[in-house]
DNA sequence: CAGAATCCGTGATGATACTG
DNA sequence: CAGTATCATCACGGATTCTG
């Protein structure tokens, strides 16, 4: 990148706006977990974002009942999600990604790209340094 | 899978373009461990993106001496930080941070934004989710 | 100084069974 | 269908000790 020459004042900009010590603990916590992103990306997919609970869990490859529970809540209570209950026999409920939601996935975007760009690359040098291990 | 219905080209740009399924599994695996960015993050602020174990260890609050191992070890697999060692008395071992670990940082930065400018709201969020289940 | 080795607690996840 | 309830497991991380 373009650091020749960095000044402190620069250092300083980067150290206010670039990485927050805290807060970004493991990426806000709850994203660094096995099926958050999924679960959200899934939605942000589905027209007018809403999806039945059966359908999550057909649609996330291998998610468990009780964590695709545990996951909904978990966005629930952030925000992220609404749950729409429909009172019917059998029940519906529906999931429903809210702007705060589908914001995040933006947000990730970036990070998207790069790990699509760069995965290759990561999984040779990883084969790299295990094979020199041996 | 069925399609049915749907606008196959605007899905199909979609899933192209938003999230790939597997690799961003939790993103990208290692990211969402405790330590990871925090060292990178730490070592992008050095000049010359290099610091000394120890250096990192007085830095990055509450890491101990194992789970630095660790996830230096982990980082250099990768090719995110590249190890030097100087066979002195004491040793010195230095990490510096590659190209590669660098750029992620910079895909990170969006999540960074979005983390500093929603954080809040998410708590308040979690605090009335909190309060409506007592 | 920079680790390696070991033990261990805990939380996250998985598997299974039951229910309104 | 959409959960809840239990139990089992297992990786992650912390604490401690030892060493070249």
């Amino acid at each position: 990148m373009d650091n020749s020459g960095q000044s402190k004042t620069d250092r300083q900009v980067k150290r206010d706006q670039a990485f927050l010590p805290q807060p970004a603990n493991g990426i806000c916590g709850r994203l660094g977990d096995k099926w958050t992103v999924q679960v959200i990306w899934r939605l942000s997919l589905a027209e007018d974002r809403k999806l039945r609970f059966s359908h999550l869990k057909r649609d996330i490859e291998g998610i468990t009942q009780r964590m695709l529970t545990l996951t909904l809540r978990g966005l629930e209570r952030d925000g992220f999600v609404r749950r729409h209950y429909f009172p019917e026999v059998p029940p519906r409920v529906e999931y429903e990604l809210t702007e705060l939601g589908a914001g995040i996935l933006v947000s990730l975007q970036g990070l998207n790209f790069w790990i699509r760009d760069n995965f290759s690359r990561i999984e040779e040098n990883r084969r790299i340094y295990d094979e020199a291990g041996e």
